[in-house]
DNA sequence: AATGAAAGATTCACGTG
DNA sequence: CACGTGAATCTTTCATT
């Protein structure tokens, strides 16, 4: 892993379809070399796949930031269970700061959004919560729009 | 979006890399047909990009949540080429609230992350950032590494 | 790691129902 | 209007140095 395959993967991030051609002018290396380099970092598991991030008309698709302020007592598996087989939820972490718990939430709008929230505060460990709406999502390369 | 177009985002989705001549086999179309069908998935913004899942390996992964407040005369794009060809980025939303863009960021450690913000910051679209470092990955629906 | 030749993939103009 | 055909071009692959 030194700074050409630095910027190979970077540049297969931003687009996952770039030719090795192009790879090479860039990295100022032969084609050869750059296949080479990619074979190596795929079977290291270092690349995990190539996705495609696809937006479906139909389905607007509403994200928002859930942030979760837990009861004294609870433990980081009543956590977990809080949003345990919730499909909302596409990333969930624990944080230092005021709120316990910072999540990435997907939702159909907000009325699909409302009724999570009023689930989770259901939850005993769940003593309040905080939500943010996202506007527009400018850029991700995380697959998201699949149900 | 019939369901031939299905198929394709469906191929695609599993390898961004497929080529052309592999899609247009399962869809029993003509490469042409196929690569037309592309381009105005594309046009039509169903398709916005394709991506590498790239995990380091021995690398603990430091996610953070990085808020943007961005100068009087932003506009959109340039709020995007702000971050764009930054693999640290997972995802980016534009915010209503204080700050006007919310992203999920992964880096290597705090050297990582601070370097990035310095970077963040010598932008002049960019006014002040705000982040908040996640401690651990409770759970998580998206590819995104080992945390 | 580079070269070059062969195989494969993409692109484009044009013709069809 | 979406599809297919075929030729030109670009890209990938692989043996060789």
């Amino acid at each position: 892993m030194d700074s050409i395959d630095r910027q190979i993967l970077n540049q297969l991030t931003v687009n996952a379809r770039t030719s090795l051609t192009d790879i090479a002018r860039t990295v100022a290396l032969s084609i050869p070399a750059v296949k080479r380099r990619i074979d190596r970092l795929e079977r290291d598991g270092v690349i995990r796949g190539y996705t495609t991030i696809v937006e479906e008309p139909g389905t607007r698709k509403l994200h928002a930031i859930v942030e979760l302020f837990c009861t004294a007592r609870t433990e980081r598996d009543d956590v977990i269970r809080v949003f345990e087989g919730r499909p909302e939820v596409l990333i969930a972490f624990s944080a230092a700061g005021d709120s316990d718990v910072v999540m990435l939430v997907q939702t159909d709008g907000t009325d699909h959004l409302e009724s999570f929230l009023i689930d989770l505060r259901r939850n005993p460990h769940v003593a309040q919560t905080r939500s943010r709406v996202m506007l527009n999502t400018l850029m991700g390369r995380i697959p998201l729009g699949q149900s």
